[in-house]
DNA sequence: TCTCACTTGAGAGCTACTCTCAAAATATGA
DNA sequence: TCATATTTTGAGAGTAGCTCTCAAGTGAGA
């Protein structure tokens, strides 16, 4: 596992404190962010070609020098705003990297399954297709993605982290669906537990270089789950 | 929830950069960490009592002001040592509240199983053992610990992240125990979703107040998975 | 008692992150 | 088209967690 040398890292930013910036291309906003958007104003598309022009920035550095070696004023650097400004537009140097759009997506999905099917499968096909949509629409940062999971421990810190928040997103509507209460243990632990599973699987994935089939192997997870476990 | 003021918080440090550091009294070392050592040396014992010094301060103080309100410089001052030394003990200021040593006492734990026993039963020995001694010893922080966590998402995260060496060190066992490679991806999975079930029912146990007997929430969790999570 | 290894404190330094304030850009209404 | 109100931005100062180095202090063993 090739982790950045500290050394290497630091004596580079200490002679050039900003980074060698290449000022990178114009952001064009892709159409699957805008979709069924009701004209966005100039406004609104300058900030989400800065939000893009900033992950962009960021993936490419830390693809250059690794994750601890890129720093945010490296990024604003390359990404043409100030520092204040990445930070207006990502709470954390981590969620540069993770933060998507997915969870409310997944919540319609789920609410949109047939009354009656088990938890277990309606989870299944909401991941499913999120992972399928995701793999087509940019296949390339799937797995840059998964191997930094893989490689920076804050990164995986903070993906653990906003799975709760996702939890509490999917459980509600879990607990509806099966005549619960929205705070009832036994969704919430189930719920938690599966995307337990689904963020080990894909970090087993990832370990392996990305080689096997991703979504068999969630489908092998899932299946574990409804076996009750018997190993 | 009532959460940290940072307004508070921070008029409050400007005022007095150090804390109102009452010096505490010498700590003892409790019986329960030495047990079965060959004579602890003068060093060690000081160490020991160093780092005993450094986590009750820490605890009082994050009971008077908050998590985020209290700074290493603070526990350093409290605890009467020096800010490097508190990093030399802790790696980082979540680790002063969330470090035992429990870890290894569960894989021998697990190791001692009889053979045969499924996978699962094995587990929920291990958890129930692990969480009945730690009611024993010191169920004050026990419950303390598990508010700050309900609290404090950056404990929560670390706790998270914890998790995955917990994971991996409970895996290698138990596939062993049924026959599989240390990298299987069923016994991670299996593992990584337990350990993330517990979690939750601990956190849920914690925001109901602790009212509940923990150790049946938990048999109610480890059920759930028995029965292959038909809600 | 002397020496060696370990532990500690002091202090400088880095970076993520927060806050404030004034300037620039955009939207809005006449 | 211009003037005004609202957002967004950059500059800069500040906080705190964390790392590293180095010299001084302290327990262990001969």
């Amino acid at each position: 596992m090739p982790d950045n040398d500290p050394m290497a890292a630091r004596s580079k930013t200490s002679a050039s404190p900003a980074a060698p910036a290449a000022p990178a291309a114009e952001p064009s906003v892709p159409d699957l962010l805008i979709e069924g958007q009701p004209e966005l104003g100039l406004r609104e598309r300058k900030k989400l070609k800065t939000r893009i022009a900033i992950r962009r920035a960021t993936y490419r550095l830390i693809k250059e020098q690794g994750y601890d070696a890129t720093t945010i004023e490296q990024i604003a650097a390359a990404a043409e705003v100030s520092p204040s400004t990445v930070f207006r537009y990502f709470a954390t140097k981590e969620d540069i990297v993770l933060s998507d759009e997915y969870d409310p997506v997944m919540v319609s999905v789920l609410m949109a399954r047939p009354a009656g099917e088990p938890p277990l499968e309606s989870l299944r096909f909401v991941i499913v297709q999120a992972i399928e949509s995701f793999m087509e629409t940019d296949y390339e940062e799937l797995e840059q993605r998964t191997r930094l999971l893989v490689e920076v421990p804050a990164l995986r810190a903070r993906m653990l982290d906003s799975m709760t928040e996702t939890t509490r997103l999917l459980a509600e509507p879990l607990a509806i669906r099966v005549g619960r209460a929205a705070d009832d243990l036994e969704i919430r632990v189930f719920t938690a537990a599966f995307l337990s599973a689904l963020l080990q699987t894909s970090l087993w994935w990832g370990e392996r270089d990305c080689q096997d089939d991703l979504v068999e192997l969630l489908n092998r997870t899932v299946d574990l789950f409804g076996s009750g476990f018997r190993l």
